[in-house]
DNA sequence: TGACAATATTTGTTTAAACAAATATTGTTA
DNA sequence: TAACAATATTTGTTTAAACAAATATTGTCA
């Protein structure tokens, strides 16, 4: 500021964007092998995504699809698709609500279950070669950023569905 | 380890997958806000991309059509339909390498540069938004955890070309 | 020279995502 | 009951990305 006349972008607006080349050079890489992970399920990774909360959601009677629509950031009608997939092939199963008969509830079925496992195994040993070069504090340092950078302040609850969302490992896993 | 059988997942999985869907969804929402400062130029953030590396490139004969294939992590065939878009509009310009005249060179034009400059200049100011929740201090340390994770301690001049040119702003810009 | 490699283009296909609009069903409420 | 809101589906379109294969041109090298 003052009077002098800057020739070069500020040094903020120079790491901010290098920090977004990155974080999308990153988020590319590191995407485009979990889709290679899911692709050999024969699916993709709004699929995978799905199945996730459909899987990991504790209500018994199943997830409504306004839920599942609100958690995969897509709309009803790309939604209804997405779980159309899934169901075609027998890894979730739709059933209408008793209370309110306009909600449709999807739950995971076994097999929905057992695919779900392989793929997450999978994506959990990708995980750890993706983030080997850092350590586990600054792995934690950079969750942080990133979760601060996306809701501020907001407490945990008032975040994405995927992220309250954890699997849980066999019993006996190594 | 040991012999204690683990119920719940490991620490470093439930942090390293944590880390990843932060990162997707951090991408994907700061890349949907480019995307959109994009198209309102009727281009997509990859055409973005190809214009980025020739309005910056220094050479002042152009930049190969190999290079930009390699810079936009693209096959060639469809880096030739890239620029082919901004050709047919007039942001950029082919030229034969008098060289060797296999080699396609491409030269940004007044129009290419003068839509970089709009388009670089409304995205300078998302990423001021983006990042607005992070201090100067955790913005450079997001970028070193990001740098690190994705090239390790490969110096910079190993690193992607979109991290090597930086644009400079006018001269008088605030 | 002849075989091969490197560069770029052309063309076509497939796929998933994004978007829009109309419809059916059910709940709510005035 | 009638009007309206909420939920989900159906259908169709558009778009960009990803991929494959054949071709043209030019350089290299034995």
């Amino acid at each position: 500021m003052s009077s002098a006349k800057e020739q070069r972008e500020s040094e903020i607006d120079r790491i901010g964007r290098e920090t977004f080349i990155n974080l999308f050079l990153a988020a590319n890489r590191f995407s485009t092998e979990v889709e290679e992970v899911c692709s050999a399920e024969g699916l993709t990774m709004s699929h995978y995504t799905v199945l996730w909360v459909v899987c990991l959601s504790k209500e018994p009677e199943g997830l409504p699809m306004r839920v599942i629509a609100d958690g995969v950031l897509t709309r009803s009608a790309d939604a209804t698709r997405l779980v159309d997939r899934l169901a075609k092939t027998g890894l979730v199963e739709r059933r209408h609500s008793e209370e309110d008969r306009r909600v449709v509830l999807i739950r995971s079925t076994r097999s929905g279950q057992a695919t779900f496992k392989r793929i997450t195994s999978a994506v959990k040993e990708l995980h750890r070669n993706q983030w080997a070069p850092l350590s586990i504090g600054e792995l934690r340092q950079l969750r942080k950023l990133l979760i601060r950078t996306l809701w501020g302040d907001a407490p945990a609850r008032d975040r994405h569905l995927l992220e309250t969302l954890s699997p849980v490992t066999e019993k006996g896993s190594k």
